[in-house]
DNA sequence: CGGTGTGAAAACCTTCACAGCG
DNA sequence: CGCTGTGAAGGTTTTCACACCG
């Protein structure tokens, strides 16, 4: 998912796997949790449980930070939180900017999670001049024209593009000319990005579309065996099909299987 | 990432890797793209690029579907997008209810790449009465008493959760008792389903975290050598220590390292 | 005894590199 | 010749299972 850099040969250890950090912040936040209930200690299981993963899983992780449990015990809550906070760099406040305040990017300005943990909306920003000082989510809104003399006062290094599709790999440009390194892009584009900068991307419409995948595989099941019928192998018959239509569409490929490509 | 089931020891063959699902629709869009601009064909490494990917991986990708290419010439841009649309279900539609209007809701309910793909936004629903009623992005709230109802005459089977993150597991309850299978959540829960469904979680905040851990750790690298100061090694010392208190900040916990827990 | 920490095995994913087809 | 399709190699992540310690 990161794009930039992420490799480096790992100069001497110091090297926790990509998927243990994408986790962390879940166990973070059961962490949390559990500290605002006042709960000491907290065994693998247990916290597992709470972050939805498997203990086992939450052990080796763990154990890529260093040793901070007490065996036949468990994990002190408060002291946990603080090392994870640590690794992860919470321990800094992050000043954020959002470029882009439509219905998405209000949605973000007021997003609670967003303050809570290390991070502050430093600026919000829209190329729309009718925005330009109403204020959203307490915070007003500046011209994209300023974007790069905010990014240079703040020391903004984390940038968050909410702009429709079209605009996004510009405003991404300007962000890293400004000096932001990471950006978080909601926008349904691939944004290309110099090495050093990271990028991570939101977005609903692939998610929706994994959901389907499973859900039509779902669906087939009821009808297994080996009813190679409409959606299977990849070569035989070639009845009906019909191709999409609308926001793609043209005529309609429609053979359906292989054999020769229709165009 | 996705909860529920998504194991079954594959049955025969049939068995599209969970990294290549979670591509098809980056492939997807890239290729509607080229259908847009009537482009007719396209190579491996010319879609790798478009999508954000390397050739290798895309071909790969792709050889799970079948052989959709032609050796020496590339991918019929149609063609792909009607074979990958169909293997993602996405030739049929699916009619998706918003549970929690709130900022987030209704930039996800205004959000156009939701009905571009053969996703409907059935309904909308919200707890608050005040709503009820209320269009949203052309659409009337109703209200959470009829929920079921809703769901069950719609024949809807995928649910996207925006609401708080207090009442989001009570939501996926409901939503599942009613015949939900699939769920996108956006709250800062773990959810627990039962087997058979699927979750999904998009989490703002994470993602956040994530950036936050690479950033910090570039901004270590330029004091890179051995200087193995403030951050480092897990064991030595044992001053200050300090917990954290509650929301973030507080002192400046600075002896840092672990020797004994503190609590 | 109970639960962490961790080698070793298994599963999964990516990348390489090239045979083979159009 | 050019580019796909794919075995095989390499890397990463997950899971197992148990030694070891408080």
């Amino acid at each position: 998912m990161a794009t930039g850099r992420t490799h480096r040969p790992a100069t001497r250890s110091r090297g926790i796997p990509e998927a243990t950090v994408a986790r962390l912040p879940l166990y973070l936040r059961a962490l949390t949790a559990l500290s605002e209930r006042s709960v000491p200690t907290v065994s693998s299981e247990e916290l597992a449980a709470a972050a939805g993963v498997n203990s086992a899983k939450l052990r080796k992780d763990f154990s890529y930070l260093g040793s901070y449990g007490t065996r036949g015990v468990g994990y002190d809550v408060e002291y946990l939180v603080y090392q994870i906070s640590r690794e992860l760099g919470l321990t800094q406040d992050w000043p954020v900017v959002i470029v882009g305040i439509g219905n998405l990017g209000a949605a973000l300005a007021g997003y609670g999670g967003f303050a809570s943990r290390g991070f502050r909306v430093a600026a919000l920003i829209d190329a729309d001049p009718a925005m330009t000082g109403k204020p959203v989510a307490g915070i007003p809104v500046q011209h994209s024209d300023d974007l790069e003399k905010i990014i240079e006062e703040d020391g903004v290094s984390i940038g968050v593009i909410a702009t429709p599709a079209g605009v996004a790999q510009q405003v991404c440009d300007r962000l890293v000319a400004a000096g932001v390194t990471s950006i978080l892009n909601f926008a349904p584009t691939v944004l290309s990005v110099p090495d050093g900068v990271d990028v991570r991307k939101v977005d609903l419409s692939i998610e929706l579309q994994i959901l389907a995948f499973h859900e039509q595989r779902k669906a087939g099941e009821e009808a297994e065996s080996e009813a190679a019928a409409v959606q299977a192998p990849p070569v035989p018959l070639g009845s009906a099909g019909e191709a999409p239509a609308k926001g793609t569409g043209r005529k309609g490929p429609d053979g359906d299987v292989p054999a020769v490509m229709p165009a």
